[in-house]
DNA sequence: GATGAATGAGCATTCATTCAT
DNA sequence: GATGAATGAATGCTCATTCAT
């Protein structure tokens, strides 16, 4: 918006709503099949059936693209978990170990399952974090809404916990366990995903809540 | 064999072995600066000294030195944790809960002291091992043998410890504490340095030793 | 199809179509003047004034553009001996030996009167079709095509002929006759064209029609 | 020698003169292989098991490792027809058609036998002369010593010869001999060799001598 | 003489982006 | 708005040749 240079449009009507959303999909599979760096421009205008121009109509560069189909992206995972955090949050407190644990499962489920998507295009994503300033803003800003999140959760179930730093708490919990689900979903273990993720919720059940 | 297309040399001569250092170096250096995408061969070779043609009498092409730099540099890392973790392993066991939570703050330190080097470089092999399969296989590669050492380190601690899944733990252990390191020493995070690590070992604690 | 390299497009708009063919005419004089293998894409861009990028929009490297180049040649020169042969075949049919002796020198002279083109562009092909294994079959090709008029031409002037084996004799006739005439034409002889333009005839004559 | 440009040495002692075969047999082998324009020194160096440097202290560039190798090549070949040719010249005359005939057979047959060679190094001169100057020249001057044995052959049988003009004659007997030979030793054709050859004798038979 | 390291101009090719229609 | 042709800087890589040891 504000940060829209001069030229790409913004569709209106409905038809280039539709131009760009099959852009952005295009994008999006050759991202996945082949990665950013090694797909171009007239690759992408061409899987979503549109002149190279109408790539640039709509986009100014192909990082443009790149951070929609992040957005995009965001919103089809970390808003889940958001919103099934923040239903918790408002939902019943419980305040013994056996509810702690259902807790912590329900928190690393949570993000287990928003991994259910398309591993390649993810993994492209965490390297594009690691070499692109503003997509790894991007990112920050989605990892701080659901560490947020998870902060008001543990702060919901506080007498339960026995750590003191909640919020460091939250961001240890959060990279720990999107750590341990991108090695499982993402990039693959030879370890079993059941046994680690007991392992993880072990960990974390003991850090969280203590000897039960 | 007798096909031999232009193929790299290694050198034989005194001069060759410093002309593929100086452009190794000068590779690690630009790729830590403008990152591996943006570094070109020519540029390499303006760095080191050299001639474009001599780059490519020692390296096929710019991902031969990238994994020249990467071995290098974990000839200067993830060894030098191996030896101290092989170190302690054959040095004197402990066994009420304070040995053991050295222990732990000892096996994160000597991962901690071991990013004791160029954070953008790290960043970008990071990236690196995310896009290309044969760097991620170097990645396992090592992190594996820094897993076993773990894994031989909590086997002599094992009086101490109430994990069953050793293999695991040492697993969840090394990747969870790399994370935390990286988002400190690499990524950068707006906590304070010793409150995450604190609270990491603080975790690992409790995992691996129980309420103390 | 999907993997679709940049693959050289071919042009739907006038506009391209005109460009396509400057560069195969840029080629074609390059070829010429200083041989297909020292000419390079930049310069037949720069000939043909377009872009580099405007050369590998419509072929995908150098040698496509000599195989247009090829063809554009065969549509002037081996057609309109087809066309003559052809033509010769449906008309009227002599039986005596002087008629031979005609048909003859019309056989050659159609062949002669077809190499009235550059001979330094010619001389290139006739290097490249023993150079390369996909000029060679399209110059195949091209022979097959007249041989087999010949032989109709022969066959249809069966009574005057003394040869049993017709096929064998015109591809004789043809590969000895343009043999000749490169040399002539194209290589350079210290001989006058006549003089061994007379004897050629006349041994084609001995050998097809006898003493006469 | 008088071409000699200042630097390639030519060797006098014994271990020179081996190095230098070797190079030249080195570079036939791959010029028969791959072809002049994709063999390069470094190869020819290597395969010859010698330093690049010392491929250039025997040829100043690529192109004398050719010449000699062709001036090898004709003085397996068409020293052999020369030969043959003159010292039939010397042998008993003949004044029957049948003799006439065997004289054309053996003419047409010492070419042939003279193909007994790496066909695809053979083709590869053929293209070279086609495309340089030098190695033009160097097989025209072959090309004339041949024929001029020819002639000599054909006047010494001028008894049983019909033609008046000899020397066009017997260049117009060497090249079209040549060129079916070529298409059936070299470039290879549909026909059987026997059915071409027969036909080609024929041809000669009744242009050089008549009816019989 | 021999070795192999070094040179650097040269060339093919790609692709993000602009522009004429 | 859309189209696809055009652009040309950028880059990877080759290889004939020279040079230091």
């Amino acid at each position: 918006m504000s940060e829209q240079k001069y030229k790409a449009r913004n569709p209106v009507q409905k038809r280039g709503i539709e131009t760009k959303k099959k852009i952005i999909e295009a994008a999006e599979a050759l991202f996945a099949e082949k990665g950013y760096h090694k797909t171009n421009a007239l690759e992408i205008a061409a899987r979503a059936d549109v002149a190279t121009g109408s790539f640039y109509g709509y986009f100014n560069n192909k990082k443009e693209v790149l951070v929609e189909v992040i957005r995009n992206f965001y919103a089809h995972t970390s808003e889940k978990v958001l919103n099934r955090y923040q239903a918790q949050v408002h939902g019943t407190t419980a305040d013994n170990y056996r509810e702690g644990k259902k807790l912590i499962h329900f928190m690393i489920e949570a993000l287990y399952t928003a991994h259910e998507v398309n591993p390649s295009l993810h993994r492209e994503f965490l390297a594009m974090i690691l070499l692109d300033k503003e997509i790894e803003s991007i990112n920050r800003e989605e990892e701080q809404k659901v560490i947020s999140a998870m902060t008001s959760l543990l702060n919901a179930y506080s007498g339960l916990i026995r750590v003191k730093d909640v919020e460091a708490a939250a961001f240890l919990l959060y990279r720990v366990s999107e750590e341990i689900i991108h090695r499982i979903r993402i990039l693959g273990t030879d370890f079993d995903s059941r046994r680690l993720i007991t392992e993880l919720e072990d960990m974390i059940c003991r850090y969280l809540l203590g000897e039960g």
